[in-house]
Parts: C-alpha cells; structure tokens; sequence
DNA sequence: GTAGCGATGTATCGGGCCGATACATCGAGG
DNA sequence: CCTCGATGTATCGGCCCGATACATCGCTAC
C-alpha cells in the first residue's frame, strides 16, 4: 500500500525522505496521521532494490535556505517505477477495499480510468455493506449479551457504515454519468473567504485567520 | 491492545482460541474486522508466558457436541491477569487514544469507572479535534495543490471527524450527568422488528442453532 | 556571543499484527 | 460414501509502528 503511495508521490516530483513523508501526511492525512520512518526507510530501500526508485544526493533544486552539504538523499522514480504504479493502480485485489487501501487508491483516482474507479468504488461499497450488515446482527441478534457501552459502540459503528454507503453511492453515480467528483455541495465551506486564487501553485500571503468554522 | 480485550473477554469466562475470536469480532466489530490467528496464538503464548492466563485441556463444559479429545485447549485468567487487567484499563497513554485502542478501552467501559472514562473520552475527543484541525488546514491552505479526489477524500474524513466529535461530546455530557450512554435516540431501528426482549439477559429458544453460542 | 530550541534530516531496532498456509475433526447433505 | 463447511490449533514471512539515536540549520533569548 505504501508502495503505491509513495511512487505515486514520486512520479509527481523527486523529493527527499522527509518531503515525503510530510507529502504522505497531507495526501493520506484522513487514512493514516503520518508515516512513521520506521516504515518509511526501509520501504525506500526496498524500492530501490527492486529498481522501481533510484537515490541521488544533494539535488541543486533547493534555492532559499540549504546550501550546505548535509547528507539528503534525493529520490526519484524510474521508467520501471512507472510501469510498477500503473500495474498497482489498475489491479484490485481484496486489500483494494481495507480502510488503508481504498483510502491509497482513491486519492490516486485522478490517474485512474473510470473503469477502474468504478470497480474499485463497487468493491468498497461492497465490502461496507458487509461490515453494516454485520453490525446489524449483532445489534439485533446479540444485543441482550452485551452492555450499554459496547452497543452504543456498535450503533456509532453502523451509523458510520451506513454513512460511507451513502457517500460511496454518490461517487458511483457521479462517475457513471461522467461528473466530476465534488458534487457534495455544501459538505466544506468557507463562509466568506476569497479562495479563488487557488490551482495556481502558490499565494504567499497568509493571515492570522483562526480556523473559522463552517457557518 | 488486544492483551487488554483478551484479559477482558476471559474474566466473562474461560474460552478456547476459536471462541476467542469471534467473540472479538462481535464485540470489536467497529474496530477491527476479526482477529488473525497469526496474532492471536501467539499472543495468548505471550500472555501465558507472563502468567496472566493458564491453559487447561478439553474442557468439560461441553456438552452438547464435541465429546471427543481433540486437542481443544481452554485459556482462563488468573488473579495476575486481573490485576494486569484492572491496570490496562486504567491507565491511558497516547496509544488509547487512537481508533483501536480507544474502541477496546470503550467496549469496556462498564467495568471501567466514570473518573477514567471521562479522562479517555476527553483524550480521544482531543485528539479528533486536532486531526480535524489539520483537515482543515489542508482544505484551506493546501487546496490549489491537490486534486478533486484528494480533496473530496478530505472532505468526507473532515466530516467523519466533526461527527465524532459531536458523538464524543454527547457521551461526555451523559457522563458528567450520570446517565446510561444510550441516550442517543433513533440512530437505530429496524423497520417492524420485535425486538423487545433484549434487556433481559437471556432467549432460551432458538432451535434449529448448530453450535449454539452460550446459552 | 552563545546557549538553547524547534524544524529539518537520515537511519535502525524490537515487537505487534496480518495474510497465507497447513493440518485435523466433526456433522450434515447429496 | 464422500465432500463440504464449520470448528479448531498453529507457524511463517513480511509490513508497519513507536522509540531512539544522531547531526545540522536558523531563530530567539539571555
């Protein structure tokens, strides 16, 4: 899962391990907090040796502060590599449809071909209503065994399920009649913030501005 | 983590590693799917290890199937794995306050008292708070830079969160005011279902039942 | 000036947990 | 009779995490 997370960021730009993991952190921040560098290194080297990621020390891309001769190491994703997260991004096996997996996949979507997005999109929703299923016996069938405590755990997990399905089945619909993905008016809202100047890469300001939230 | 829901489920009553499991999987069901056996053996050898549980063979409360010697090992807590027990349950560090360790410390919450429940749903709260917060922060700051998937993504974990708050704070409330936690009303209802004699701790029917699971 | 602090940066180690796999028994149905 | 699904115990390779160690840079505070 890592891995295809990581080649994706990769194949984006070269960046160095702790870019990365900051990177992963942004992109994924919903599916894991952050990637630990336990992790991290050692899936790098793994990469490398298998030749999907090549190392280069030092990159002259770094202008405003480091200009010195630390030890940073430069990653970057080769032809293999590519050919590597396009294999990855087109197969769905069971591990597609786990919170981690769907979560890796789906924040590539926008590099995948509706087919696969689809199928991935079914196969989640698949395996959702399963665990909501699953849910609902025991809160029907079970519910005289367990405390108080437990149960509401359960509802707040059935509700949570429940939930994704409805969110999912928007997705499904979007992308069969070919729209794109944020339909879901009203789901994040700044109440009067001027955010046009974004999908340019940059706006340098930055105000005090202290989380307003949602009207 | 799972020391703790073990010790937990073997004070209820011994059981063998099968049994185990799937009484972790009706009870963590939110949490996680079910249980590997890979984690499982082993843990339970760590847990004996440490004098926490005993095994004993071919137990005798089988009646009604099994009459057999196969190799059926029953795991049953000790006086230590009590102890052990009461101590994990009250103490919380940061781990107990992530989506597993939060979810077991929960589904027990009934042996737990109300001082160190509220301590931990206050921790968990807070540390909700702070991943929407940084959910936020990309969805305000780092927009331009992702695609619609990717933020669409964010969207539904930010919405996730704000939910989980809500729910937290509910709880919190029941809490200090020192009634049940199922106060929430209406978050499940089956359609026309009887589902009357729960409360009560016990059905005695249910005929056709290969295997009845406690009686 | 210099001492500390927080961010940047690379890397390893022990251990928890998972999926795959192997093996064996039992009751039920074809 | 014979297979199939549930019950049952157990191991192995491998991913991933938290803790830890170490080093440099720029900033602020004394």
């Amino acid at each position: 899962m890592l891995e295809l997370a990581i080649l994706g960021l990769l194949q984006e730009t070269p960046m160095h391990g702790y870019e990365l993991r900051k990177e992963l952190a942004t992109k994924l921040g919903t599916i894991r907090a952050a990637i630990s560098y336990g992790t991290l290194y050692p899936t790098l080297k793994r990469l490398q040796t298998a030749g999907f990621i090549t190392e280069s020390a030092s990159d002259p891309s770094m202008i405003p502060p480091m200009t010195s001769k630390r030890g940073r190491v430069v990653y970057k994703i080769t032809a293999d590599g590519k050919e590597r997260f396009a294999d990855l991004l087109a197969q769905a096996g069971p591990e597609t449809y786990d919170d981690a997996g769907f979560g890796v996949h789906f924040a590539f979507f926008s590099r995948t071909d509706r087919a696969t997005r689809l199928r991935i999109l079914e196969g989640r929703r698949r395996r959702i209503e399963e665990r909501r299923e699953g849910l609902r016996d025991v809160l029907s069938r079970a519910a005289g065994r367990l405390d108080a405590y437990t149960l509401e755990l359960q509802r707040h997990g059935l509700d949570a399920c429940e939930r994704e399905v409805r969110w999912l089945e928007e997705l499904i619909t979007n992308e069969r009649s070919g729209r794109a993905p944020a339909a879901s008016a009203g789901t994040f809202d700044l109440p009067a913030e001027p955010l046009q100047e974004r999908a340019a890469g940059e706006s340098p300001q930055e105000q005090p501005r202290p989380h307003q939230d949602r009207p």
